[in-house]
DNA sequence: GGAATATCGTTTCAGTCGCAACGATTGTCA
DNA sequence: TGACAATCGTTGCGACTGAAACGATATTCC
């Protein structure tokens, strides 16, 4: 009985709502606590230190924040001395933004533990069953890539499938 | 080489966060879009369409919102004349909520095809993949269960795992 | 009964967000 | 060259958010 009415604990999109924002907050203490630091601020340090001295746009397509967002936290991480910017050499309208020894600093106390909280996550589960998930997961992207109202990926998160 | 370097798009935590919103995005079309409802008034009414009489503090333990998101939801609601709230019977702290008639038509205009969003999502997986995917979710729950910097789950989310 | 405590829903407050518009710079093309 | 369009990063604005404090009601305990 009552099959027919909407239970939202059951609902995909829920479920993950709620499992994402589980794992998130809890990740947001190992860069929030300790080094105050949210979540957009933490995007763009992480992305920082694989793509050294890029532009707030180029950002924005690589983390998956808004351009003011992405905008605000540089601003933040500058007055926080983690990052400087410098006006683009050859486009004026670019700014370079490249991490400074503190903000390295700061990634090095954050990563390890970030890592350990993911690693305690990925230990309930098998390398098969790992690998199950990433690709489920991806089935999914690959509707919304076909849905015309969905908005799509973001460049790098693309590429990473792809290789 | 560069194995060292940490990878963003790799890392669970921002993995999820990033499904998990470009699906509520997608979902959130449905009810914003034709009925301007924004996420938390969208998960009020579907609470109240399983839970009637309910009050604020009720929908906040189910539903994963705070106590003032759920309160000014309800607020809003109640202005759109979609949700009425009446002083507790007994206790008079309490505010017993229910849906209205046009909350429900509300309701009835919005979940078909919520359904069918998410209905398209799952059909990119099989029976037994759904499963697969709901249980790896729920060992990952099952680790920060254990986590006590981690918040609990909400009381209804976990009465459906025990189901 | 009555003071102290707990719980309920609301509100205050400071901070953040997204959209749109903006000035500044660069590119395009007649 | 010079006007127009495109792109860059920033900011104004209205709306939303979470933590804490609030008044109101209930409960507890002496």
């Amino acid at each position: 009985m009552a099959s027919d009415v909407f239970n939202l604990s059951e609902f995909l999109p829920y479920r993950l709502a709620v499992l994402s924002e589980r794992i998130s907050k809890r990740i947001s203490l190992v860069y929030g606590e300790k080094y105050g630091l949210s979540l957009p601020e933490w995007r763009v340090i992480v992305h920082l230190s694989r793509c050294h001295r890029v532009s707030v746009r180029e950002i924005h397509n690589c983390v998956n924040l808004e351009k003011p967002r992405v905008s605000r936290a540089v601003s933040r991480l500058e007055a926080a001395g983690l990052v400087v910017k410098e006006a683009g050499a050859e486009d004026h309208r670019l700014v370079e933004i490249s991490l400074t020894k503190a903000g390295w600093k700061v990634l090095d106390g954050i990563v390890p533990e970030a890592l350990a909280v993911e690693a305690r996550l990925l230990g309930r589960l098998s390398e098969a069953e790992q690998e199950t998930l990433v690709a489920l997961m991806e089935r999914l992207h690959g509707e919304l890539d076909e849905d015309p109202k969905a908005v799509p990926r973001s460049r790098m998160d693309l590429a990473q499938v792809e290789t």
